[in-house]
DNA sequence: AAGCTACATCGTACAATGTACGAGTCAATG
DNA sequence: CATTGACTCGTACATTGTACGATGTAGCTT
């Protein structure tokens, strides 16, 4: 029945996951191990990439023993996590008077932030429940509330807002990351020019004005918003 | 001539990589095996998961040594692309009197077809530019043309529309795909009520009418370019 | 002091995986 | 027959995450 088991050192870390320190009390001490680790983790990242980030790297760059890791974290999956909520830490309030400018620098925001550690778009789709994700849910949230939306439609529209950096980001992302694609896309536009007619006329893959377009999606969305109010 | 193209490569050009093999004439022999590998690892995808499609795995089910896949196939990261391309393939044209419901239709259909198999959201971040993507891409591109849309916001229009099936999938797919972050999620709200009081009042993470909310992202989305016209 | 407990580090070992290499099979063609 | 080129596959290896358990350390209780 193997009685001595030696998990009840693990439990109490392992439990807190990417819980933010927990108690109501100011308990504090976030095993400031716990901390290093995934400071240095998010440099790794940015230097390496999602495939750079070995557990082995790691401990070497900390200057500690592999294993060591593991003290102070459940498994790989759990750095990635805390990593990448880490990366998206809200910005600090600012009230502007303006409801739609609120709304438009907390999106520019978020999107700036996933475009500085390019990584976490990929992360996103695993774990897009973090607690400085809720926290910039929330933002919204009640940057929208001044705008006047019908209620039956403000579910919707802040999910609405809240998809325009995700899409645009992993699009934006994923067609930066490599330019063979691009070059294979652009190939296979000059071929069969029929096929891919209309993309062809708009120049929409050569034209990269990706911050504006972006802007101009929020544009959309918040005018849209106003009519069918 | 062009008769006997038969892929002679393999181990020199990794780079035909997604291309089609959409020569003029060379129809209907595209290497047979390397279509079934394909949907076979689509089989396995569904059955599995991303972290379930193993080379030995999927050379198993094909009743084949684990080396002959690399035969037809660079890698596995090319696996991984071909598959998500296939499962993206676009609908058939069906043409509607009305291009407002065409656009429904057709980003309906793509968020379907990534729903139907969820690991493709997770791949969609490496690879957005697969033959099928430009394909719906350039279908989009057409239904909107005859939207009226001003011509310096055309592009900002067509990747906005492009951005919200991918952002609502994928926070469609994190939000499903562990409970335990659901209940973390919920944990998180429930304590600490200030922090995250506007979520939590309008139950927007307790709302699941997804497909509800997607639908009325692309009407905000229509109606903000009509205001804008 | 001695012993106990919780915290923390780390070396070794192992299993799973992608794939390089090269030998092998088979059919068509010279 | 010999050659070639399409195709298959077994072996071997390097890289990875991590289970296990020994070790060290500090503080407390008796």
């Amino acid at each position: 029945m193997a009685g001595k088991r030696t998990d009840a050192r693990r439990k109490q870390h392992a439990q807190a996951s990417v819980d933010d320190a927990a108690g109501q009390e100011a308990r504090a001490e976030p095993t400031l191990a716990r901390e290093r680790i995934v400071v240095t983790a998010v440099e790794l990242l940015d230097a390496r990439g999602v495939a750079g980030l070995t557990m082995r790297e790691l401990a070497e760059r900390l200057g500690s023993g592999v294993m060591s890791l593991y003290w102070h974290v459940s498994n790989k999956e759990e750095v990635l996590d805390l990593a990448l909520d880490l990366v998206l830490e809200p910005p600090h309030c600012v009230e502007f008077g303006n409801w739609r400018e609120e709304v438009v620098h907390q999106l520019e925001d978020w999107r700036a932030s996933m475009l500085r550690h390019p990584w976490s778009v990929s992360l996103l789709p695993r774990r897009a429940l973090g607690p400085n994700l809720l926290s910039r849910l929330e933002l919204l949230s009640r940057a929208l509330s001044k705008a006047g939306v019908a209620d039956a439609d403000v579910n919707a529209a802040i999910w609405s807002l809240w998809n325009h950096p995700v899409g645009a980001t992993i699009t934006r992302v994923s067609f930066t990351l490599s330019d063979d694609d691009m070059a294979a896309g652009q190939r296979r536009l000059a071929r069969g020019s029929d096929r891919y007619k209309a993309i062809e006329q708009s120049r929409l893959l050569l034209d990269n004005d990706w911050d504006g377009a972006f802007r101009k999606g929020i544009d959309f969305l918040l005018d849209g918003f106003a009519r069918a109010k």
